[in-house]
DNA sequence: GCCTCGTTTAGGATCGATCCAAATCTATTG
DNA sequence: CAATAGATTTGGATCGATCCTAAACGAGGC
């Protein structure tokens, strides 16, 4: 409580308007000086024990805000990151920006969020924004279309960035996502065991690692197999009503395929209701399998085999990175690729031995796997 | 700054480390003085026409890069928001957040997320932290058991808050949400027009706005309907297994409900698949109705009827009544209600008349409406 | 009692913008 | 031609923290 007899000009003396407590209030209300309290506030170990009860106390009783701005200008960190992706609405990117921020809640972190809607100029925009809010790093799901010259740019700007699922650019770089690759050739083998051979792949049209490595693992299992011929990819954009359309051009071909692996969940669940609509039953006239795993997968009908993606993990493990990377940004840049599992339920029948009946009842309905 | 005569002191000429561009450095670079480059960013008229090209050019020449955290310490504002949901995994969150971002884009603000998981401990650490990181407001869906005393906090600190689809406390306050009590009544009598009378609510066991509305809603309309003896409120938390555990129990009693009205799409969801279970065909069995219309509400089997609550435009209110607030702080509070829709589909058969046929074949499954 | 050494605390400079009151420059007018 | 109003521009003070160097302090040794 040393009230200096000189002017201690607490803020809100003078004029009415009440001004927020300071660093130098504290100072004055517990007889210490600025800097002290300053150490205080970080926790620093050089300040003796009695000191900082003291500071605590004085901080308490005049109810302090910290300010992070004021912080911020002078030190170099925000505690603060920047994650883009870009489509919010979409349930498997919110279980992964729950993931993201389970991890920065813990790490004292705190995140702005935008949606980029695919579109590289708002991405861009928000980036530039982030800059100039000093984040301390981005977590970025690239939009669709985004020029791999933005790494550059980053480097440029001194901004560590982690991409999240999909990538542009060549290696180095901080990255997590799931091994597509390898989650569609689990597809593809489980499908090829279950006696299917007329297998397509129904997939996206943009060109990211996100598609290119889906269509790769396809190839590649196809090829496995020795089913190099009948190798088929259809494109067209990742949505329900893509899946709707093209199965139903599909099944007019003749022979018609028996299996059809999709890009993602939604596409799926679109193919299924397609086959519906044909009047055909969807993984018994023609097996479906998904990518992602998304909550509603297990409640369709037939509940939908999927290649589960594990989206809040992937969060959780592109936070924890992104963390890493912060902490020594001259570190080897790291690439964590999760395994993805395939889930597997009843979309997918198995090609009757010929003569044997042809038909099936589903399996009774469940909510569990 | 009044150095020692003459000296420009630029930023980066003694020391190897490249500081940044700062004002200082445009305005020696642009032949001005700080101030009117700063009245240039802030697209001041005051500023001449030749003056502002001049400067432009120069900041475009030094790469200059504006620092939002020290124009926010003098400043008062920093176009930033904080929102806060407790659940950005469901897909209803997503859209609304996607609402809320798209307005703020356009108003050039940028937003803090963070998840609470319905707990209020974490809500109110990330609420102190918004306060340190000094946010013009907060959109805020409250966390279940979320103390009242909140609002009290929230106006103590000066801090703006817009309520989001769930409210606390009592008027007046900001918020923006939908009319369930209007949804439920539609649905009611939507059930009723259809023959319906044994029709129960599935709902949510937490106290709090998003709750009591539907209930209340359902208990009006029950007794308009001079259905009031027939009311039956089943409380349990809202989610996909409350939903298909509950309908089972329900269909076994006698006489058995005709009809169920759910608290959201999940719970809906889940009872057709409970339903199934049974060996029942939802919509004929049992007629069933959601709430909220999540995208996957049209791809179900039969496609379910619901509620249609536009998340994302609520989104759009709750953001665009932030700005108001932010810009005018003394005004009236506002309560946004959007009225919601029953969208039908096709998971409410009406009640035969004695004598008719039972049987009746699912329309075609389709993507539209 | 004096000196050294390590622990704590102080205070001035600084981060990079905005605010504000005053200075300067143009036209315009009596 | 001086005076004046209006349009631009300016410099110093300021926002609230951290960094950094130096000073104050207390304990222990001779």
């Amino acid at each position: 409580m040393a009230r200096s007899p000189g002017t201690t000009s607490s803020p809100r003396d003078r004029s009415g308007k009440r001004q927020s407590v300071t660093l130098q209030d504290i100072a004055a209300h517990a007889g210490v000086s600025r800097s002290t309290v300053s150490l205080v506030l970080r926790e620093s170990p050089l300040v003796a024990e009695a000191t900082r009860t003291q500071v605590q106390a004085s901080i308490k009783a005049l109810g302090y805000v910290y300010n992070r701005g004021a912080a911020a200008l002078r030190a170099s960190r925000t505690f603060t990151l920047g994650v883009v992706v870009y489509d919010i609405a979409n349930p498997f990117f919110g279980a992964m920006v729950a993931g993201i921020d389970s991890v920065l809640h813990r790490e004292n972190y705190v995140s702005f969020l935008a949606n980029s809607e695919d579109s590289p100029e708002r991405q861009q925009r928000f980036l530039e924004r982030m800059r100039e809010q000093r984040v301390d790093g981005l977590l970025l799901c690239p939009a669709e279309g985004t020029d791999p010259a933005l790494l550059t740019q980053l480097a440029d700007w001194n901004m560590p960035c982690v991409q999240v699922l999909r990538h542009i650019g060549t290696p180095p770089f901080d990255y997590a996502g799931t091994d597509f690759e390898l989650g569609v050739r689990q597809a593809v083998d489980h499908l090829v065991t279950l006696g299917h051979r007329r297998i397509v792949f129904l997939g996206g049209e943009a060109e990211h690692s996100a598609t290119r490595t889906r269509h790769q693992g396809y190839r590649d299992a196809m090829h496995a197999q020795g089913l190099g011929e009948a190798q088929r990819i259809v494109r067209g954009p990742v949505t329900r009503r893509t899946g709707f359309e093209s199965i139903q051009t599909l099944m007019q071909e003749s022979p018609r395929p028996t299996a059809v692996i999709c890009h993602n969940d939604l596409m799926a669940l679109g193919a299924m209701l397609g086959l519906q609509r044909l009047g055909l039953v969807p993984g018994e006239d023609c097996a479906v399998i998904g990518t992602d795993d998304i909550e509603e997968a297990a409640l369709s009908l037939p509940p939908l085999t999927s290649v589960a993606t594990h989206p809040f993990a992937i969060g959780e493990e592109a936070a924890r990175l992104a963390m890493r990377r912060i902490a020594n940004p001259g570190g080897a840049r790291e690439q964590v690729v999760l395994k993805p599992r395939l889930q597997v339920r009843h979309s997918c029948a198995p090609i009757p031995a010929s003569g044997e009946a042809q038909y099936r009842r589903y399996p009774h309905a469940t909510l569990d796997a």
